[in-house]
RNA sequence: GUCCCCAUCGUCUAGGGGUUAGGACGUCACCCUUUCAAGGUGAAAACACGGGUUCGAAUCCCGUUGGGGACGCCA
């Protein structure tokens, strides 16, 4: 009967008709790294796409490398990912004693036994392990001991009687049957000497009391499922779905972790990157589905599942991220755009009035599909929302000294009765006035942008004019003209 | 050291016995052009090595090398 169950349990999982429950489970002792991104991006991806639910479990029995402002930046980072769960967040510490109960249960089975070690006794044994070439460090020796011989004032710490022969076999969703021989997989503490649950007893009661059917995790954790899939054995239940996703590396190959310079979220954020560019690159490093490079967030939870995810482990490309950042900017819409760019102009210092919010937006579609990065969009907008004088930049100042006398003062003379002001009017106007002058139209449009933005590069000079107006541009011209903006500190 | 995983252009990858080995980023050239971008066209660029299996291996098997991960009273 009790079999029965199990089976008809196994198979609702195999054929999946059981609704899937996902969660990402970091820790809270550093922000929300890149590699977490992923993770948590991978698991929200399986459970839109299977209509299932996607949890957050905060993994803070680390009672000592725990903090609070850890816990707000991962949250932070995956609300601004638009990766925040489906319910408020698990934290793994206010359920202790569940997990203390779940310990006792597993003493009273006779699934745990007390060991009394002292850490300069593991210490020892783990040297001489690795000395010998071992993988598992404890020797089991408390394992059959009798309690009575156990040394006075000594508290002790509850560990897992593993199996000590067979082996434990992963079936692992991405990397396929993976096996492990037991006899290398030791006696882990499931209950530390003061009372507080490790990460391998914490992890397994709790993916038990959520409901989880799939565990979408790190590389890294693939023996620990080994572990883990006993401990669900042993407490009677059949261990979730598991699939271990390759780990990220840094440009070089290296690890990319919090040791390694990675960065948070939060950095990816304020270098001017959009989240669902982000989301973009992230899906693509290490998932495909086919040539697919650009890639919804709707056709992502369409298409995504397990089978596309790689078994390599991939590096993290800059110019990658940055040429489908670039491709965002230029599909986003012109106010969100401004709404972003003006708080990075205000921090720098520049007031962003009524007019400089206008110029904007009125210039907006010029200039996003110049910049990258957010930082660089902030950087072209600064012709619309610096005040007068503007500084003119070094190769500016060679423009507006090479330029024909008289040129300028021309072409000023032209814009102040044209009409309409516009961008077809204003390149009418330019043209005629470089044809009179026997030149061509760079040679009137180049000094002539430099007076206008104080830069050599800029949007379409037209444009750039039409959206400063008749009045603004007669000044910088006149400003220019004057010689004002020269040395300037450019800022 | 022991155990586990991995290996296609510089990078991310498609391809899983017969392909001119495909795409994207980056690079280079050209076009467009008032600058810079964007856009368009094109080019260079890869199956780590050695053995098998097979009529035929990038694809399957073994080994080597290289890379990575795990070996905590961290998670």
């Amino acid at each position: 009967m009790l079999v029965a169950a199990a089976a008809i349990h196994h198979r609702a999982r195999i054929f999946s008709t059981m609704s899937v429950v996902v969660r990402f489970a970091p820790s809270p002792t550093g922000f929300l790294h890149i590699g977490g991104a992923r993770t948590a991006l991978f698991n929200w991806l399986f459970a839109r796409h299977h209509g299932g639910r996607y949890l957050l479990r905060i993994e803070d029995t680390d009672r000592q490398r725990s903090t609070e402002p850890a816990i707000r930046a991962i949250l932070d980072g995956l609300d601004w990912l638009g990766l925040a769960a489906d319910d408020p967040p698990v934290f793994q510490f206010q359920r202790v004693e569940r997990h203390r109960q779940a310990a006792l249960e597993l003493l009273d089975q006779d699934h745990a036994y007390r060991c009394y070690c002292q850490p300069a006794e593991l210490e020892a044994m783990r040297a001489e392990a690795r000395a010998a070439g071992r993988v598992r460090a404890y020797d089991g020796r408390w394992r059959d001991r009798d309690p009575a011989t156990a040394p006075p004032g000594v508290d002790p710490v509850i560990r897992f009687k593993a199996p000590l022969s067979g082996e434990t076999i992963v079936a692992d969703r991405v990397q396929g049957d993976v096996r492990f021989a037991n006899d290398q997989l030791d006696d882990m503490v499931l209950l530390r000497a003061d009372g507080t649950p490790t990460y391998m007893l914490a992890v397994v009661v709790d993916d038990i009391d959520m409901g989880i059917t799939h565990v979408i995790r790190g590389d890294d954790h693939l023996v620990n499922a080994a572990r883990q899939a006993n401990l669900f054995e042993a407490l009677g239940r059949v261990p979730p779905v598991f699939a271990h996703i390759p780990l990220i590396h840094g440009a070089d190959g290296s690890k990319l972790s919090k040791r390694h310079g990675a960065l948070g979220v939060d950095a990816y954020r304020d270098q001017g990157y959009l989240p669902e560019a982000l989301r973009n690159y992230l899906l693509r490093l290490g998932w495909a589905h086919g040539d697919e490079e650009v890639i919804s967030t709707e056709r992502a939870i369409e298409w995504f599942d397990l089978d596309g995810i790689g078994r390599s482990s991939s590096r993290f490309d800059f110019a990658r991220l940055g040429s489908l950042n670039a491709h965002y900017i230029k599909e986003a819409a012109d106010p969100r755009l401004v709404d972003l760019v003006a708080p990075r102009l205000e921090s720098d210092g520049h007031r962003i009035d009524e007019t400089a919010r206008a110029r904007l937006e009125a210039g907006m579609a010029g200039l996003k599909p110049r910049a990258k990065t957010l930082v660089e969009l902030a950087d072209a907008a600064l012709i619309y929302v610096r005040a007068r004088p503007l500084p003119i930049e070094a190769k500016a100042a060679q423009l507006l000294d090479a330029a024909p006398d008289g040129l300028l003062q021309g072409a000023a003379a032209a814009f102040a009765s044209l009409e309409p002001w516009s961008e077809v009017e204003l390149e009418a106007c330019c043209r005629r006035l470089a044809e009179e002058a026997g030149l061509g139209l760079g040679k009137l449009a180049q000094p002539l942008r430099a007076a206008v933005t104080g830069r050599s590069a800029s949007p379409g000079l037209f444009e750039v004019m039409r959206v400063l107006g008749r009045e603004e541009v007669a000044g910088r011209i006149d400003d220019a003209l004057r010689g004002l903006g020269r040395n300037a500190a450019v800022q």
